[in-house]
DNA sequence: CCCGATTCCTGTAGGC
DNA sequence: TGCCTACAGGAATCGG
């Protein structure tokens, strides 16, 4: 599942393909997305150059010469790079052929991912407006998320999940730093101490700048094979390995959705 | 305002 | 082996 470094790494995979590129065309083959795709979207791609891509939260922005493109991976989207030798398979939605004669094409078997077009600068779209903080950023800190969670009363997995709270931190994500922290993923966000906000904080960015290290490191992966990283499951310490004994103390690590989500945890260390 | 529940979708895994 | 069902989840939207 896409999630912060995923998307980072997307973009660092594509961006050599298309910034500064010209698209000499575009096909889509599948419209029907979370949004459905407007139909007088290859005509409007035809000859817009990139001008810069960016990440807003888990929002790919392409700033075109005019107007852009706010993607989503939703949850199987992915990207790679070929050439127009290769035949799309069954979930190749769309592809860009670029003048340099690349082929920057997306897959998504379950469709939730999205690509808008908007007129204007895709960064004001309403879609980003009511998007919390970036998690990498200065503005991001133990004593903003303890402020804003005092009078908050649900879990605070499903508090950091949440995209107006801090955007980027999925699932996947938010068990393994919540493990780190030692936070019981069920705790009320508003029954946690400053001083354990401030470890979730550093532990967050610590496993997202870890994660887009790695994603670094299989670029090559990633252009070559399906599009998704395979780095970080052996790196995962909770996420998928209920009944596995925990690193730290060897209890049984629990899974029990929390938030419509399955959520996995030492019951031991996280409290 | 806040938050839980529902919804979209299809590949995969597990049961029989 | 094959069929069926449950499950996976990002996030908008709805309803209490």
């Amino acid at each position: 599942m896409p999630e912060l470094p995923e998307v980072t790494t997307t973009i660092n995979g594509i961006r050599p393909y298309l910034q500064g590129a010209v698209i000499v065309g575009a096909t889509i083959r599948e419209h029907r997305l979370r949004w459905t795709i407007r139909a007088d979207l290859e005509q409007r791609l035809q000859g817009r150059k990139v001008v810069d891509i960016q990440r807003r939260a888990k929002y790919i922005v392409v700033i075109l010469d005019r107007g852009g493109l706010l993607i989503h991976l939703g949850m199987t989207g992915s990207f790679r790079v070929t050439t127009s030798q290769s035949m799309p398979e069954k979930h190749d939605h769309f592809d860009f052929t670029t003048d340099a004669g690349f082929v920057i094409r997306y897959r998504d078997p379950r469709r939730f991912g999205s690509m808008i077009y908007c007129e204007g600068d895709p960064n004001q779209h309403e879609l980003l407006s009511r998007l919390g903080m970036e998690p990498l950023e200065k503005g991001f800190t133990g004593s903003c998320l303890y402020q804003m969670g005092r009078t908050r009363k649900r879990a605070i997995k499903a508090y950091i999940m949440d995209q107006s709270v801090v955007v980027g931190v999925g699932n996947i994500y938010a068990s393994e730093s919540l493990f780190k922290a030692g936070i019981h993923p069920g705790r009320k966000c508003s029954r946690i101490a400053l001083s354990r906000y401030n470890r979730l904080v550093l532990e967050i960015r610590d496993i997202l700048r870890n994660s887009i290290d790695m994603g670094g490191t299989t670029i090559q992966d990633f252009m070559g094979t399906d599009g998704r990283p395979g780095y970080f499951e052996q790196q995962l310490l909770v996420y998928g390995r209920a009944g596995e004994p925990c690193v730290n103390c060897g209890h049984a690590i629990l899974s029990r959705i929390i938030a419509q989500r399955s959520s996995f945890f030492c019951p031991q260390c996280q409290t």
